[in-house]
RNA sequence: GCGGCGGUGGCGAAAUUGGUAGACGCACUACUUUGAGGUGGUAGCGCCUGAAAAGGUGUGGGAGUUCGAAUCUCCUCUGCCGCACCA
């Protein structure tokens, strides 16, 4: 028999589907484990190498997990609503429910070759009515929700209604701040409209009126994680500020806790960074300054100033303030002698986009109030400024400037000649800012002589004392925008009648989402939905919601659908996901930083605040696998000619670079006749070589179509089969590491397998194994592969693992073990990594050898083989012997030497027992291949 | 600018976390199998000196801790990624 892997991979696939191996049932006696991969985008440009590899790296851990003997869990779905669906789908002038169908059938298509053991039977589509029924009901959940501030918990929004009915919001019963205050007597007084206004303000998915992103070209607004530096995510479209109203999902209220819970969950140092660093906590003070504003008649004093600030410490140092310029106390505070600079300055800031501003960070602008504020401590009054270099969104819009110590405010202070008073000492040289918190405070009267950090408490203290300020929590990240004006998406189930919110009853989810024949936007900013009349106006004139719900909306929970697909009276039964529990392993990459996986963690957050699953954070391990990037390979034409020069030749000319297909190209050696036949324009091209070969040149790029640099891995599969391709994608690096690709090196990892192979079978193709009993040292080979091979799948170091089986083909192939005793079990710790040759060899050896391996129908229902210590020894000519970590001598030893023997020529050598000196020998510790360590 | 992670042969990378650096694979060289190509097999392969034996040197650079450092500490150079007017 030889190793015909075309055959061998159809047939044990087809087996694998036939025989549903892969479903998996909910409850077991086993211990469960599930492995989840971030689902799809089914976005119609095929795969490339670079899209299975996380899919093998799960696929390898849920196929060891299960050899473990648990019930693992490993399903794949389709996250199919969203934008890029929507633009791919007008681009190609078809219904984004065809396009997507499509896309998912040819996705399918090329993930079956690879032999994943995905349970298909579990398949999820967000865009599926009976899927988006239950992103709806839980939207309405998380809708009929508030954030509770002293329970530090979501609560439903009834219990809400129960403590205004009996306290109003005056008394602090743990709601957040809102701007009106009413008393219980006052809240009854309220009418029903009125009463659910209130309310709007305290749900955590909550419609307001707001500044969005919006983009023009997609026509629809963004989220904060879709903008990046002004621009859309999806196709790198301009992005500009705009006031509407949009629903939100109050994110800010989990701030904290999102940030607490990265401590109880194993993701990489970077991704918490990320994470940490999009929440944004800074802890300082909010403060009060009154202002002062000189008229010709009087002096008004009523206004004050609330700033926050990290470092009050800096008090003494404030020599102006700022606003920014959409403040609200911008009016109030500006005389009638500065009326007109601030408009103009109003104006041009108005008139710059997002772009420009974030463009000329560097440029110091800003216009004087003509009002000045009082320094709370020492009475100091400072001019107030507007600049946009203070934004209205972050802290209170307002800031005390403190120009000795922040490089802003002493760039601005030096703009606007506002005299710097310095606070450090010798710290600050007059040049630039000095923002050290290590440095002596001088000219700040009661602080002066104490270290700056020091002081930061005093003062604290001392804003508290006087009432002039509190302790405050700050976070950069801002409540997520939850609405979009576009059509592939799921519809809200929310109604309106005269401008109130209202939700759909739960007998009439889903609202499904109506078909359409165009996917212009509808009036006034609104979504393609506006244009059907019939669908938005119901009965009692009511009127449905137009928008639709982000991308982010159905990926934000479908783990837990995983765990009860088909449920169709709940999202999924509490015992059902109290059995899966957490996603055990989660691997994707590391683009969903801040989407996602923020949302993800929210919504499991508040599911668990409200009593319907049992666990707060959705992903106990997350794996980021790495990028795989592309080699492109480039050619060189004499620029207006058809002409083509070698590598080391160009630069003897003026030439244009052009990619040129990858595939065409053998190391840098270009096949000139497929050249020519690659597009008509070179079907006459000419070529200068360099000794008889033309040699391309070569960049590392983003894989992609358009630089022609991709792999299609079906391609490698015919040549060398799904179990080489599924190995050497992993043998490339560590998972999470970005790599280049490069096909050279896939023939060392398929030699490996037909070595495998002619353990089995002779070159004769006959059988060659047999049912001898092993010998030590063959057992040795197989305990050492056992354990190495256990501990590096579990920690996900598949390039190791792999180079561990093929020291051991290359041992066993050296001492000519066929033997079943070690070759089963070697199987075994294959599968995961060649599942199809792993199985082949199995069942042809136990299929032959009856009696003793027919209890397994698969290699899959087999045990992972256990190790025993005794046989991971080393046999060493020479060991090396340190004492106690001091001093080292060298023992020789035969090649036979065991354990025991070992350790008596340890204790016996009288270089050691002078070390030791008598004391007596603690224990003996094997280091390192051949050392020993002895501890006395 | 701030933050995170790295830097080891010609290349991808190992090093059980302080214990013989370079496992394993690719590429390369020689021999061998074969009519030839491919395949398979054997051996060599960090760098320098040397015919060899052997010796010296070696984990971006510099210092330090240690009997012992790729691994720990400090300084420095450099690459990648993320954030960026966040008070």
């Amino acid at each position: 028999m030889e190793y015909n892997f075309r055959k061998i991979e159809k047939l044990w696939q087809q087996k694998w589907k036939e025989e549903k191996l892969y479903e998996v049932k909910n409850f077991s006696s086993k211990p469960k484990c599930y492995v989840l991969d971030m689902f799809p985008y089914p976005s119609g440009v095929g795969l490339h190498v670079g899209h299975p590899l996380g899919y093998i790296a799960s696929d390898i851990y849920a196929r060891y997990k299960r050899l473990k003997g648990f019930n693992v869990l490993h399903p794949m779905g389709y996250d199919s609503f969203g934008l890029p669906a929507e633009q791919y789908a007008l681009e190609t002038g078809q219904h984004p429910a065809v396009t997507t169908e499509n896309n998912i059938t040819s996705f399918r298509e090329q993930l079956e070759n690879i032999g994943f053991s995905f349970d298909w039977s579990r398949e999820i589509r967000t865009s599926d009515p009976a899927y988006y029924k239950w992103t709806q009901w839980l939207f309405l959940q998380i809708f009929n929700s508030w954030y509770d501030e002293k329970e530090n918990k979501a609560r439903k929004i009834e219990e809400l209604v129960k403590i205004f009915d009996a306290h109003g919001n005056t008394s602090d019963t743990g709601q957040q701040k809102s701007k009106i205050n009413f008393t219980a007597a006052e809240w009854k007084t309220y009418d029903a409209a009125k009463q659910l206004d209130v309310l709007m303000q305290y749900r955590l998915a909550y419609a307001a009126l707001g500044e969005v992103n919006w983009c023009e070209a997609l026509g629809t607004v963004l989220a904060n994680d879709e903008v990046i530096n002004g621009f859309s995510e999806r196709g790198g479209h301009p992005v500009v500020k705009r006031k509407m109203r949009q629903w939100y999902l109050r994110i800010t209220a989990y701030a904290e806790r999102l940030l607490k819970g990265l401590e109880t969950v194993d993701f990489s140092d970077a991704m918490k960074e990320m994470q940490r660093n999009w929440i944004g906590r800074s802890e300082g003070a909010e403060m009060k300054f009154v202002t002062l504003t000189r008229t010709i008649e009087n002096l008004q004093t009523e206004n004050s100033i609330v700033v926050y600030t990290t470092r009050p410490d800096t008090i003494f140092g404030v020599d102006f303030m700022v606003l920014a310029p959409e403040h609200e106390l911008v009016e109030a505070l500006t005389t009638t002698a500065q009326e007109s600079k601030i408009r103009a300055y109003q104006e041009y800031v108005k008139s710059r986009s997002e772009r420009e501003r974030l463009a000329e960070v560097k440029q110091v602008t800003g216009a004087f109030t003509g009002s000045y504020a009082v320094n709370p401590f020492s009475g100091v009054e400072v001019p107030i400024y507007i600049s946009e270099y203070v934004l209205a969104a972050y802290g209170t819009g307002a800031i005390m400037a403190v120009p000795s110590g922040d490089q802003r405010d002493f760039d601005f202070a030096k703009h606007f000649r506002i005299p710097v008073t310095n606070i450090i000492g010798d710290q600050f040289d007059g040049e630039e800012a000095n923002p050290t918190k290590d440095a002596i405070l001088t000219n700040s009267r009661f602080l002066d002589g104490i270290m700056m950090k020091d002081a930061i408490p005093i003062v604290l203290q001392k804003i508290e004392e006087l009432g002039i300020g509190v302790r405050k929590i700050n976070y950069k990240m801002r409540d997520a925008g939850f609405s979009r004006q576009r059509y592939w998406g799921e519809p809200f189930p929310i109604v309106y009648k005269q401008g109130i919110a209202y939700p759909v009853g739960e007998g009439h989810l889903p609202v499904e989402l109506p078909h359409v024949d165009k996917y212009s936007a509808g009036p006034e900013g609104e979504g393609p939905l506006a244009n059907i009349p019939g669908w938005v106006h119901l009965a009692g004139s009511f009127k449905r919601e137009t928008n639709t719900m982000p991308g982010y909306a159905g990926s934000s929970w479908y783990f837990l659908r995983y765990a009860d697909p088909d449920n169709d009276h709940e999202f999924a039964s509490k015992k059902a996901t109290d059995y899966w529990n957490q996603v055990d392993v989660y691997v994707g990459g590391t683009e969903h930083a801040v989407g996602h996986l923020l949302y993800s963690r929210m919504w499991t957050k508040i599911l668990y605040d409200l009593g319907m699953i049992s666990f707060e954070e959705p992903f106990k391990k997350l794996v980021n696998q790495g990028m795989i990037q592309g080699s492109s390979r480039f050619v060189y034409r004499i620029s207006g000619t058809n002409r083509f020069v070698s590598f080391n030749l160009k630069d003897k000319f003026e030439t244009d670079k052009l990619h040129v297909e990858v595939n065409m190209v053998d190391g840098m050696i270009l096949d000139t006749g497929a050249f020519k036949k690659w597009k008509p324009e070179f079907a006459t091209a000419e070529f200068e070589l360099e000794n008889g070969k033309y040699i391309c040149g070569a960049e590392v790029e983003k894989m992609s179509k358009s630089k022609f640099n991709t792999i299609n891995p079906n391609d490698l599969i015919e040549k060398y089969g799904a179990d080489t391709f599924r190995m050497y994608e992993m043998f490339l690096g560590p998972v999470e590491q970005s790599k280049p690709w490069d096909t050279k090196g896939i023939e060392g990892v398929h030699r490996f397998l037909k070595k495998l192979w002619r353990l089995f079978y002779d070159e004769q193709q006959r059988a060659v194994w047999t049912t001898e009993k092993p010998n030590d040292q063959e057992l040795k080979i197989l305990h050492k592969t056992i354990k190495k091979i256990e501990e590096d799948t579990a920690r996900f170091s598949f390039n190791t693992a792999i180079s561990a089986f093929m020291v051991c083909v290359n041992e066993l192939g050296d001492c000519k073990c066929h033997k079943t005793d070690i070759l089963l079990p070697l199987l075994i710790l294959i599968a995961p990594y060649a599942p199809h040759v792993a199985e082949e060899l199995y069942q042809a050896v136990t299929a032959a050898t009856k009696e003793k391996f027919l209890s397994s129908n698969s290699i899959l229902d087999s045990q992972f083989p256990s190790f025993e210590s005794k046989y991971l020894i080393e046999y060493a000519k020479a060991y090396p012997v340190s004492v106690n970590g001091k001093m080292r001598t060298t023992i020789s030893m035969d090649l036979a030497a065991t354990q025991e023997d070992v350790e008596k020529m340890v204790l016996e050598n009288e270089v050691i027992q002078k070390w030791t000196d008598g004391k007596p020998v603690k224990k003996i510790i094997y280091v390192r291949n051949k050392m020993v360590n002895v501890v006395i």
